[in-house]
DNA sequence: GTAGACAAACTACATGTGTAGTCAAGGAGC
DNA sequence: GCTCCTTGACTACACATGTAGTTTGTCTAC
């Protein structure tokens, strides 16, 4: 299990586009984000190394480029983020969190019935654990 | 309504204790977060100060020391939080976040069932706005 | 082979954050 | 009233983050 290292606001933005494709080049990630972020070249190279740099990219040299893919899986990233939130703003209980969420955000019926079946399915899993 | 400031992991520490208990002074906050934290006095005066100076913590005077009471909700503060936290790591998707909590952490029956009176109650709500 | 283009590497810099020390001012004890 | 202690105010400093510019090295086109 890798140990997925600390991700800041930005460096998730470059995450997911490679988590979404890849490998990229640098160029095609700033590419890919220039609508969204209109980063300059520079600002998403300097994120794509501090990201290599801690482990979350890694990089293969292709002639003169680099190929850049993800090293941690989006959801072992999601689930330390998940956990470090949880955390620090409801003190590690759920219950808070969810009904936090339930209350402030939209929900359409269809997400309100798979919730349903994950509430059935996780009820299930743990009578026979 | 006041718009939350950005309130980093070590300010959430301080503001969770003076919205357990307020108004407390600098000491009485760091005699309280001592067992956690270990922190210095210096450390959560300068947590208190860069807080009353984001707004988020108001201050009266008392003879020659300060009492800090929260000027901004903690629910308000955990909706922010909350909300940035589903942009940032879920881009914005409920399902997927709620689907990946509920794999990972754990929940008892009884959270479980309170979670499917608040879907009822969501549901019914929706019908009738 | 030389010039130009492009990508990588390095440098930059303001602001935020974690963590704390020092200085200054005002009340408490003598 | 003077001294000491406490508390507030100011200063410090390393590391993270958002954002980008400059230098250097190498490939490509002539």
């Amino acid at each position: 299990m890798t140990q997925s290292p600390r991700i800041s606001d930005a460096e998730w933005t470059v995450m997911k586009e490679l988590w979404r494709r890849s490998p990229q080049t640098a160029q095609e990630v700033t590419a890919a984000l220039h609508v969204q972020t209109s980063w300059s070249p520079s600002t998403v190279k300097t994120l794509i190394n501090r990201l290599v740099g801690k482990g979350a990219l890694g990089s293969t040299k292709q002639g003169r480029e680099f190929l850049y893919s993800p090293k941690v899986s989006e959801s072992s990233c999601a689930r330390a983020e998940s956990h470090s939130f949880l955390q620090r703003v409801f003190g590690g209980s759920m219950r808070p969190m969810l009904a936090s969420f339930l209350e402030e955000e939209s929900l359409s019926p269809e997400d309100i019935q798979e919730l349903r079946r994950l509430l059935d399915h996780k009820e299930a899993e743990d009578r026979h654990v």
